[in-house]
DNA sequence: TCCTTTTTAATACACTCGTATTATATAGGT
DNA sequence: ACCTATATAATACGAGTGTATTAAAAAGGA
C-alpha cells in the first residue's frame, strides 16, 4: 500500500501558505508557483491537492470562514448574554494578529467575490449566515428583556452587521487610525445603546 | 509643431477603461494590454501617457476620488442644514450605477493599498479628508443647535464614517441584499438618531 | 510645401502564468 | 524483500506579463 498522507491536512496547509501570500503581496501574486513554494512543496505536488487554482481559492476562502465560525463555536455560553454578544462581536472584529490575517484575506476574497463568479455563492453564504446570526442574537436580547421587546429584529440585526463590518473595514484600511481599543469603543457603545433601545 | 493631443484628457480617458477592466475582470486582469485594448488604443502609445502600470493605477485610483469630491461640490449649499448633509453621505453610497461603479473601482484599489505601498499614501490622505469633512459636519450640526452641543464632534464625525462606510460596503458586495432604497432607509435611522442626540 | 515635434504603433525581451504530462521516490501490505 | 498504489518532483507548452526600443504617422508653424 501506498505512502498515506492526512489529505485533508495537507490541503489546510497550503490554504494557509496562501493566506500568507496574498496578505504579503495580494491575491494577483497567489500563483500557483509562489503558493507552493510558501508551503515548501513543489507545484507539481500542489496539483495533486488542488487540481485547479480556482479551487486552492474556494478552498482557502472557505477555510477562512470556518476558522471564524470554530472560534464562536468555542466560546462558553454559560455567562451573561450581554457577555457573550459581545465577545461574539468582538470575534468579527481584526483586535489581534491571528484575526487580521485571517479578515485581511476574507477581505481580499470579498472583494474578488465582485466579479469572480466562482467566490459568489460562498460570499452570499456567509452573509446569510451572519445575517441570521447577528438576527438570532437581537431575537434572544428581546426576548430575554434586555431591548425593547418592539425592536424590530431583523431591522436592528442588519445594522448591527453593517456597523460591525464597517468597523473591521476600517480596522483593515486604516489600522494607525482604526486600533484594536478604538474597535472596542465603538463595540461598546454602539451596544450600550442598543441595550438602551 | 507636432499633433497636439490634450495630455490631461487621454489620461482621463485611459484610467477610465482600466475602471472598466477592473470592474469587468479584477486589478488582476488590469493589465497593460488589456486597458490599453478597453481605451482604444496600442499598449506602446499609452506608455506615452503612463511610463508605468504604477502610475496608472494611482491616477486612475486618484481619479475616483476626484470624481466623488467634485460631485459633493457642485451640491447646492444653500438649503437647509439636514438636507445638505443627507445629500452629502448619499454622495458616498452606491445609489446608482455610476457611483456604484466609482465605488467597486475605489474598493479594488483600497484592498490592495493593504500591500501595495504605492498605493497607501493616497488611501490614508483621502480617508483623513473624509474624516475631516464628517468631524466638521458634526460640529456645524452641533453649532446650529441641530445636535446636542456637548457632542463629542470628532467622535461623532468617526461613528459616521464607520456606519455609512459600513452601507456602503454592504451595498458593493451584497447588492441584492443592500439595496439602494435599504441604505436610504439605514442612512434616514442614522441620522433621525443622530438628530435626537 | 516642407519640417519638426509629438503621438502612435509595432516589435522584442526576459519572465511569469496555469495547466498537462511524465518520471521518480516513498511507504505500507503481502 | 518485493510490489503496488500513492505522493512528489521535474519538465514542457502556449499564452500573457511589464517594460524598452525602434520605426511610422500625423499635424500645425514656417
Amino acid at each position: 500500500m501506498p505512502k498515506i498522507v492526512d489529505h485533508e491536512q495537507q490541503k489546510i496547509k497550503v490554504a494557509e501558505a496562501a493566506w500568507r501570500v496574498i496578505r504579503q503581496s495580494g491575491i494577483e501574486n497567489a500563483s500557483v508557483r509562489n503558493v507552493a513554494q510558501e508551503a515548501g512543496i513543489s507545484p507539481g505536488s500542489m496539483r495533486h491537492y488542488f487540481s485547479t487554482q480556482s479551487e486552492l481559492f474556494l478552498f482557502s476562502m472557505n477555510l477562512v470562514s470556518e476558522r471564524a465560525n470554530a472560534r464562536i463555536a468555542a466560546l462558553s455560553f454559560d455567562r451573561p448574554m450581554p457577555e457573550v454578544v459581545r465577545d461574539m462581536m468582538r470575534e468579527l472584529l481584526p483586535l489581534n494578529e491571528e484575526k487580521r490575517s485571517e479578515m485581511e484575506v476574507w477581505l481580499a476574497f470579498m472583494s474578488r467575490s465582485i466579479w469572480d463568479a466562482a467566490l459568489h455563492d460562498l460570499a452570499n453564504r456567509v452573509y446569510e449566515e451572519m445575517n441570521q446570526g447577528m438576527i438570532r442574537t437581537v431575537a434572544a436580547l428581546a426576548e430575554q428583556g434586555l431591548v425593547r421587546k418592539e425592536l424590530d429584529a431583523e431591522e436592528e440585526g442588519r445594522r448591527m452587521q453593517v456597523f460591525v463590518d464597517g468597523i473591521a473595514l476600517h480596522g483593515l484600511l486604516y489600522p494607525e487610525r482604526m486600533t484594536p481599543e478604538y474597535m472596542e469603543r465603538l463595540l461598546d457603545q454602539y451596544l450600550e445603546e442598543l441595550y438602551r433601545k
